[in-house]
DNA sequence: TCTCGACAAGAGCGGTGCTCTTGTCCTGGA
DNA sequence: TCCAGGACAAGAGCACCGCTCTTGTCGAGA
């Protein structure tokens, strides 16, 4: 049974991330400040202490978040059954539209690591499920018969068994050669995404739109997909 | 004729850029204060103004010289006239050991842009080096028929001539779709090195050397190296 | 020799994260 | 019903930040 106390103590913690959020999206993670969110809030700064430990810790808290924002429109953008190479131009448009849309929390995710700042162990899992879902569309092409049969090789020492859990399992088609290009073509979509929301294609790529579709394009070629 | 004075402050104000730099490595992009690298050279905060104009100014320093640093050391590394697959490598391995080298610096250059500080023009030409070294090797392999012929299709409204001439310049085997793949190589090069440094490959791949090397084979691979 | 400019240093402004103390108010148990 | 204990807000304070303004010094060139 929660406390009246426990039920408004939740709430104000809610609202603190929120306007944290708010923040983020104007000035960044560096110049996230629990001041400014305390006025905000209309509270005195010492006062948020009692709600968030640290600015460390609500930054955890907004990074989970992020993760399973963008988690959630990747799975979202993934109805299974479709053609692979569809489904995998979908979540790539997916990814790269959620980045455009929350630019600032796109780079605390993928970008610099904040210094001083180390992400707990419960970042891992929500941290995963974009990869969960590029993943399971290579196993589903592999299971479906829509890749070619591949040699089966295996490096233990190369590829951790997680990894490969990820990447579609063990198949016939799915070798150590498939799953390098696989973790390639995951970096590479990260790559482009921050390419372009970081500005270093400005004055390369006019039309960002078109270059993304076939870009991620060309990966899925590259994947058998 | 540098006067006395002119080549003591010339001297300072190195010494500054280099204390920024050390700062840097240790404390990162976001936490580089002007307070601290005036602490370390033994002067007042307020004399270091008498050098650097601001925070921002000294920020473009360190990009600028970076990027000539990682230009350079990718430039070294391609000695011209071997095969053009072995000189991808050969570039691609100096600019991840570069970025495992300076993993500050690479953050500052391919990072999350620093919030509120935007990048003058004198940043771009050191920018560009790379990128024109990865671009000699693919016009060179072209010009040299190591490449397939192509349909030489040109979309202008995709990608701008100024990328099309660092990209190999015009060529009956340098067609609109490999400089997709190109420019999508450029950005999986540092994605993939982005990736490794900000720590979203931990727990995946075990090898990084080896993965590195192979993930950048399959990059060559692809655009026909 | 003397003037002027470059310089260092200090104080100060408004901002930051975070802590400690003080005083208030509400809730749950006797 | 009353009261003790705990949750809470707020203020002051510490050390830090970027940056500016003023003051005083010192040396190079006219």
């Amino acid at each position: 049974m929660p406390n009246a106390r426990e039920r408004v103590r939740a709430e104000i913690t809610a609202e603190i991330a929120d306007a944290a959020r708010r923040q983020l999206a104007e000035v960044g993670a560096a110049g996230l400040s629990l001041r400014a969110v305390a006025r905000e809030l209309g509270m005195a700064s010492s006062a948020v202490y009692r709600y968030v430990p640290s600015r460390d810790d609500l930054l955890t808290r907004l990074i989970i978040d992020a993760y399973d924002d963008l988690g959630a429109a990747a799975e979202a953008a993934d109805p299974p059954g479709g053609p692979p190479r569809q489904r995998w131009l979908a979540v790539c448009r997916a990814v790269r539209g959620w980045a455009r849309e929350h630019p600032h929390e796109y780079a605390l995710l993928y970008g610099s690591p904040v210094p001083g700042y180390r992400a707990p162990a419960e970042t891992v899992p929500p941290a995963a499920r974009v990869g969960l879902v590029l993943g399971r569309i290579l196993g589903d092409a592999a299971r479906s018969g829509d890749l070619p049969e591949a040699a089966g090789e295996r490096d233990p020492a190369l590829i951790s068994d997680d990894a490969v859990a990820i990447l579609g399992g063990e198949h016939p088609a799915l070798d150590e050669a498939v799953r390098v290009r696989a973790l390639l073509a995951w970096s590479a979509v990260f790559g482009t995404i921050s390419f372009e929301l970081f500005g270093h294609l400005v004055g390369s790529v006019l039309d960002t739109d078109r270059w993304f579709d076939r870009a991620m394009g060309e990966l899925a070629a590259g994947l058998g997909l």
